[in-house]
DNA sequence: GTGTTTACATAGCGATCGTTATGATTCACC
DNA sequence: GGTGAATCATAACGATCGCTATGTAAACAC
């Protein structure tokens, strides 16, 4: 087989009018409204208001307003996701869990983003047409259940944490109180709230 | 001033055609759906449906679907609040913390009901237009972790806590459980694994 | 230049949203 | 029976929903 022009790997352009604004930044912006008002709750003259896009050009670029949520939030999570490398580059178990918890805290309080856990409200309660929305990033919270859970334990396997600690249930202490702590924050909770609280579950680890 | 017979303390009936449907299971079922499916994703249509009441019936008997919702929600947290009596009753200030975190895993994982808790999730994330229904659950929450702080506050002034405790973190910390245990019960948490998170918690009370 | 491809802006699609106008119906009271 | 009050069922209101048809503009290749 052999090479053509088209086969480049990295043609200069795509042939017609290039894309008249930044991607990344239309949906950087996405995120934070679907962040702030949840996927059900943030209408398309929301997104085309804080994108600064025109409806046919979200369709375009994102292809329906599903899409382009489940692309926010994969962006929201990182690429690889941030709690997985949290864990990973961790010193130990403890620190792992620690390291999620203030990232929480912080993540949920930071000044610059809206309050609280994009995963935790944006699809909490949802209409039968946004079930399969739910379901997704449900199956985002149980791959961090299961990677803290495996890591505290080999904790417990290696002698660092106490043997009576049930791995599965800390782990799922931790979420939860993940997932709590963004309620709190968009109550208006201080990051020195988030912190007793993170404080206070890991005396239990 | 004289006693007429419109001023009945308990007239037999009011005037005119009686109401058709039970305002009470109306009531029920609509808070059944709020719960469900949240404020926002749910229409109007889902609630006729639910409680067998056409809308103008709907807004005669309760006024709009704002106005429905905040009384599911008041009808959802008891009158007066069961978390209010739970710390009330218990005899101690432990007992109080454990009761609020048994109901909340048993009411959250319930076969009767949806899963989850309503207040958890049915404003998590909401338009600008619902901003004050957020509040008003947001107060709700509030009013809990100031109840249970001050009662872990008496524990501990009565020696039955260890001095070295924050009654406002720990009281955080339990509704923080209890908000994300809802998150984790609608994503299919068994009763048991909500049971194990409340046993890591009250290790650390 | 012509042709092709892609994205643009304008405008509007059908459906559903929360809400209500309308007139018939069912009760208490006289 | 007649009158007034409250609820009923039917139907539809204006607004907004997610989404798209249409024609023009801007890049490419030739």
């Amino acid at each position: 087989m052999h090479m053509k022009t088209s086969d480049r790997i990295t043609p200069r352009r795509r042939p017609g009018r290039p894309l008249s604004f930044d991607r990344d930044a239309a949906l950087h912006a996405a995120m934070l409204v679907f962040w702030r008002h949840g996927y059900e709750s943030t209408s398309l003259g929301d997104l085309t208001a804080a994108m600064g896009v025109t409806p046919p050009s979200i369709y375009a670029a994102f292809g329906n307003k599903k899409a382009l949520f489940l692309e926010a939030v994969r962006r929201y999570v990182g690429e690889p996701a941030v709690s997985e490398r949290l864990i990973a580059e961790a010193a130990s178990a403890r620190a792992a869990a620690r390291a999620l918890l203030d990232s929480a805290a912080a993540g949920f309080t930071g000044t610059d983003t809206p309050r609280g856990c994009l995963l935790a409200s944006a699809a909490a309660a949802v209409s039968s047409d946004a079930a399969d929305v739910q379901v997704e990033l449900s199956a985002i919270r149980a791959a961090v259940v299961e990677q803290l859970s495996a890591r505290l334990a080999r904790g417990v396997a290696d002698g660092e944490l106490d043997p009576s600690l049930d791995p599965a249930a800390a782990a799922s202490h931790v979420v939860a109180v993940i997932q709590g702590m963004s309620t709190l924050a968009r109550d208006g909770a201080t990051r020195a709230t988030l912190d007793s609280i993170v404080a206070q579950v890991m005396r239990g680890i």
